[in-house]
DNA sequence: ATGCGATGTTAAGATTTTATAAAGATGATT
DNA sequence: AATCATCTTTATAAAATCTTAACATCGCAT
């Protein structure tokens, strides 16, 4: 009996069939997505240990799902894909991927990749919580990860994608300052020369976006030479 | 730079140096062993943090070495093999290994899954850190050096940037006078020639944040002629 | 006690950093 | 090409921080 569970995201039905019939074999338990959505939706609800991931998806790019993904949870990805080449390979091996298949891959070396994996786990497990909550909430604000969608009051607030990512950034960081130069590099990768001047007006637009007309508390506070905190709201 | 350690073990010479030569220019630090007496010998000894394992070795079997290993060590092994048959893989991934690269490899390839290596190692380092290592406690007075904060009684200071500078290297080296010259080097940088006038100013600002109204026991000492040291107290 | 050098304290203003608005640039979509 | 949303750049006032300098204080040797 095996209680490990794996999420087999595959758009293609005999390829999709085989991999679960062979886990089912092997004793794992498994959930099946068709689709990008699908499968960051059923991350986030079943929070399964491992997954399987074929990078050609009918909506969204196998590497976006990824790095959605890794915003909240450090569970392995094995990524199954038909494209051999390096640069697909190193681009979502960076995107956080855990592993790389390709196509057509043997069913018992798969086998092995996710031994490993859960070797991996059983490692971990003994310390840590492997998966966070996809759902982060905050005083009036709400994130919701798997969603990609935040909050406030209830109500959905509309960002840009660099607003939201620098929100995720920050709250996944609660508590602590950050540094100019590690949110930067955070946002804009470690290309860009410190781009602080877009950083404040973006701090700005955030900021204007999260409060209250009424509830002055600002949730993310400036240190002035250093960078920006979230603070924790813990009267709510 | 980086601080990563990688242990390459492998017999064929330009194999060898091409992965010397490729760690090189990105900055990684090596070891290099040509047996796997010597490579088992090496990572005892060094505690290499990745290890990119030959198979094909002319004493010990691979597979021998990687278990030999997994007796002590749990550091990821990246095996580099000739042999692409699906039973060398599993053999080795099943042994011990973390991943299966057969030649000829892509060197960018190569590096992408070090990067994966590295990352799953930051990711512990960081769990063990912000319990064990990060929070210094001194009295009523604590720091904690990953939020990058400081507390008297609980309650967060204040502080500017150049006053947290100033505590953190005081706390840093608690119970040791610290000369003038030194402090001011740390803090302005080896350019400035002596700034001791405003880093007295910067002490009485910081005495003053420090000192409780009530209880005057003034953690920061000063040695006349010679510079400043922060006091342990015992007491609480 | 007196004078001297080193340190503590204070406050003004010089400097740096930040918030914000508004204009310009980019890039996708139609 | 025109529109729209987004992002970047620029400019400026306000805020925070730092340096400087003047003065007070302390310990100590004469």
């Amino acid at each position: 009996m095996n209680k490990f569970g794996v999420l087999v995201v595959e758009d293609d039905a005999p390829i999709r069939n085989l991999i679960a019939t062979t886990l089912k074999t092997h004793d794992y338990k498994y959930l099946l997505a068709t689709s990008g959505e699908d499968a960051i939706m059923q991350a986030s609800t079943y929070s399964p240990d491992v997954m399987f991931l074929d990078l050609g998806l009918p909506d969204i790019d196998g590497v976006e799902v990824i790095k959605r993904i890794r915003e909240w949870s450090v569970m392995p990805i094995i990524v199954i894909s038909a494209r051999s080449e390096d640069e697909d390979k190193i681009e979502a091996l960076d995107a956080g991927a855990d592993d790389y298949l390709t196509k057509p891959f043997s069913v018992e070396e798969l086998l092995a990749r996710l031994r490993v994996m859960q070797r991996r786990i059983a490692l971990l497990q003994t310390d840590n919580e492997l998966i966070e909550n996809s759902v982060y909430v905050n005083g009036k604000l709400k994130i919701d990860f798997a969603a990609g969608c935040a909050y406030k009051d209830g109500e959905e607030l509309k960002l840009t994608p660099i607003e939201y990512k620098l929100l995720c950034l920050l709250a996944h960081n609660t508590g602590k300052v950050l540094t100019h130069k590690y949110i930067t590099q955070k946002i804009w990768g470690s290309a860009w020369d410190s781009n602080v001047a877009s950083l404040r007006v973006f701090m700005a637009t955030l900021r204007k976006k999260l409060n209250d007309d009424k509830d002055t508390t600002n949730l993310i506070q400036t240190h002035v030479g250093i960078g920006y905190r979230m603070l924790k709201n813990d009267s709510m």
